[in-house]
DNA sequence: ATGAAAGCGCTAACAG
DNA sequence: CTGTTAGCGCTTTCAT
C-alpha cells in the first residue's frame, strides 16, 4: 500500500504567509491573540496550500489523540438481528463527530481478544474508551483499570463495587420493568410470565428484579431464561407455554425476544393480545413496529445513551471546553435514564 | 479528561537493557541482525517496564498509521433492521485485527458529512479507506481520488469508468438474480415480479438487470421500486398486488424487503409459496431463517467480502509482507464473488 | 552487529 | 502580539 502523498507542513504555510511557525500554529488552533491582519494572511496560505495538520506530530507533543475507542464485548450472535449496536454507535458517532474526535472500533469475538484489546487500550493510543455489553466475569474492567484509561461503561457494571467506582450510563431497567408489569396488571392479567435476558448482564438481572418486585408470588415456572435473541425468545416461550398453558401475559426482556415469543404464540394458536398480552423492552423501531401484532414496549433512548456516554467521556476535553470549564461544571459520573411505556397492539 | 499516564520510552528500555535506542527499536520491530543475547536482554527490559511503542512518534517518522478508515455512506434508515452493516464490519475487523491495524469508523448521516469525511481522509491520518454504500451521485469518490488515499470500495462503483479505475469487491449481483429467476421459472411460475433496491446503487441495478435478462417480456407493471428496507418492500408488494393481482412469483432485491413482501402477501390472504413464491437476496440469517415462511434466497458471503476488502487494501502493508512480496503476488484489483441459491420454504 | 546523530511536524515556554 | 527555541519518542542513515 503506497504511502500518503507528502503534504505541506506548518513550516511551508509559515513561509508562504511570511510569519513564524508559532503564529501559524496559533491561528490553526484558534488561539486568541493574533492580529486579524496576520491571521487572515495565514488562513489564506493554509487555504492555498491545502494544509492539514499532521495529527501524529501534534499528538506527540500534546499527548492527546482526539480519538476514543469503542469496545463491544460482542455477546456472540446478538449483534445480528438486533440493531441495538448500530444505534448506540450512531449516537456515539454523532457526539464524537461534533467534537472532531475519531472513533476507533474494537470488536471482540473470543477470549483471546481480551488481551489484544487490553494491550491496545493500555498502549495509550486513545484518549478514552467506551465499553459495552460487559458480562459478569469479564476480565476487561480489570485490564482497563490497570491501564488507567478514562472509561465510560454502557450499562451498569456488575462486579462487586463496580457501580460505585466507575462511570456509566444506563437506563432504568428495573423501573422500566415496573412500567411493563403495571401495564399488564392494569389490563387485568393475572398470570404474568417473564422471558429474561442473559443473566450475566446487569440489564437482564435488573429487568428480572423489576418483574419480581411487582409479581412477588410468581412461581419459578413463570420465568424462562432467554438471551436477548429471537431464537432464545422462542425457546423460552415454548417452555412457558409448556409449563403454564394458562399464561395470559408475557413481559420479555427485549423486543427481539418478544418477537420470538409472538411467533411461538401464533404457532400455538394463541391470539395476541386477546389470549396473551405481550410487552417488550427497547422500542427498537424496526422490530417493535413491524412485529405482528406491533409490540407494546418499554422505550429506552439508545441513541441518546450513546451520545451521553461520549459526552461524559469527553467532558473537559478540547481546548475550548477546557477554558470554559474550570468553574465546576463537572456533571455526574453515573446517569440512569428514564424509560417510557409505548403502547401498540400487543398489550 | 485526564491525559494517559506517562509510559516508558524506548530510551528507558535502552538504558535498562544497557544498549542503544537503535537496538531496542530493531528488536521491537522484529528486524533481523541483532545478536540473540542482546535481543533477549532487550525483550526482558521491555517486559519489565511494560513498554509499548508510541504510535504517534512512530507514525511521525514512518508516515504510516496502521489504521484504516471504514466509511459508511449510510443510506438513511437502512442500517437498522438490516444486519448487513454489522456483518461487513465483523469481517473487516477480523482481518484488520489479524494484522494489528486499527479500524476508524466514519459514519455519514447527511450531506455536510461528506466534507468532514473528505477532509479527514485527505488529512492522511489513515493508511487507506474502505468505502460502502455509495450512491450514484456521491461526491466522495472524487474527494477520495483527489486526496490520493488508497481505497477499496464495497460494491462496484457506479460512475462512468469507475469500475475500471478503482479497486472493489462485489458479489455477482446479476448472476445471483439469474439464479433466483431460474429457480422461480423452474417452479413453473409465469408472472414474475421484481422488487428492486434503491436504483442509485449498482447492486440494485445489477439485480434488476439480471431479472430483465431472464424475463425480457416483463411489463413495467411487474417491477416495483423498493429501497432495501422492510417498509419499502411492503410498499412495493402492495403496488404489485394492485397492478397485477395474478402475480405468482416475486424476486426481491434483498431479504429485508422480501420479508416486507411476505407480510403484505399474508395480509392479502395469499399463501406463500402456493399462490406466490418469493425469493430474496443476501441470506441474512436472522431475517431469512426467521421469516414466515422461511425465505428461499440468494446467498452472498458478506462477512467474507469484508475480510477480502481489508486484505486487498492492506496488500503489501506491514514489514513482514513487504519483504515477502516484491516478487509479484499482486492479486487482482477487482473481485466479484459468486452467489448461491439457498432453498427454504418460500419458493 | 551496534551506536551516534539527525530529524519527522508540531506545540509550548520563553523572550522580545 | 510575534518569533525563537527546545524538545515529544521514534526510525533511520551513517559510522564504527
Amino acid at each position: 500500500m503506497p504511502e500518503a502523498a507528502s503534504r505541506p507542513t506548518l513550516e511551508a504555510v509559515a513561509a508562504r504567509a511570511g510569519v513564524s511557525r508559532a503564529t501559524v500554529s496559533r491561528v490553526v488552533n484558534g488561539e486568541a491573540g493574533v492580529r486579524e491582519a496576520l491571521a487572515a494572511k495565514v488562513r489564506r496560505a493554509v487555504q492555498e496550500l491545502g494544509y492539514v495538520p499532521n495529527r501524529a506530530a501534534r499528538s506527540l507533543v500534546t499527548r492527546r489523540h482526539d480519538a476514543v475507542a469503542v469496545v463491544i464485548a460482542e455477546p456472540e450472535t446478538r449483534v445480528f438481528g438486533d440493531p441495538f449496536f448500530a444505534l448506540q454507535l450512531r449516537g456515539i458517532s454523532k457526539e464524537l463527530t461534533a467534537r472532531d474526535v475519531q472513533l476507533v472500533l474494537l470488536l471482540m469475538e473470543g477470549r483471546d481478544d481480551h488481551e489484544r484489546v487490553g494491550r491496545y487500550l493500555a498502549g495509550g493510543h486513545v484518549d478514552g474508551a467506551l465499553v459495552f455489553s460487559l458480562h459478569l466475569d469479564d476480565p476487561l474492567p480489570g485490564i482497563i483499570h490497570g491501564a488507567g484509561v478514562p472509561t465510560v461503561f454502557g450499562g451498569r457494571p456488575g462486579w462487586a463495587g463496580g457501580a460505585d467506582s466507575v462511570r456509566y450510563v444506563d437506563c432504568d431497567n428495573r423501573g422500566g420493568a415496573h412500567q411493563a408489569v403495571r401495564h399488564l396488571v392494569g389490563l387485568g392479567r393475572r398470570r404474568l410470565a417473564h422471558i429474561t435476558g442473559p443473566l450475566d448482564q446487569t440489564s437482564a438481572v435488573d429487568r428480572l428484579d423489576g418483574y419480581r418486585d411487582l409479581v412477588p408470588d410468581a412461581g419459578p415456572e413463570l420465568v424462562a431464561e432467554g438471551d436477548f435473541t429471537l431464537a432464545g425468545g422462542e425457546r423460552a416461550m415454548r417452555l412457558l407455554l409448556d409449563r403454564r398453558p394458562d399464561v395470559d401475559a408475557v413481559f420479555a426482556a427485549n423486543d427481539v425476544s418478544a418477537s420470538g415469543a409472538l411467533r411461538v404464540l401464533r404457532e400455538a394458536g394463541r391470539r395476541v393480545p386477546q389470549d396473551v398480552a405481550v410487552v417488550g423492552f427497547d422500542d427498537m423501531l424496526p422490530v417493535a413496529e413491524q412485529a405482528e401484532p406491533s409490540l407494546t414496549t418499554v422505550r429506552q433512548e439508545i441513541e441518546g445513551m450513546g451520545r451521553l456516554m461520549a459526552a461524559m467521556l469527553l467532558r473537559g476535553h478540547g481546548r475550548v471546553q477546557d477554558a470554559a470549564a474550570g468553574a465546576g461544571e463537572a456533571g455526574p459520573d453515573r446517569v440512569v435514564l428514564p424509560t417510557a411505556l409505548v403502547r401498540r397492539e400487543s398489550a
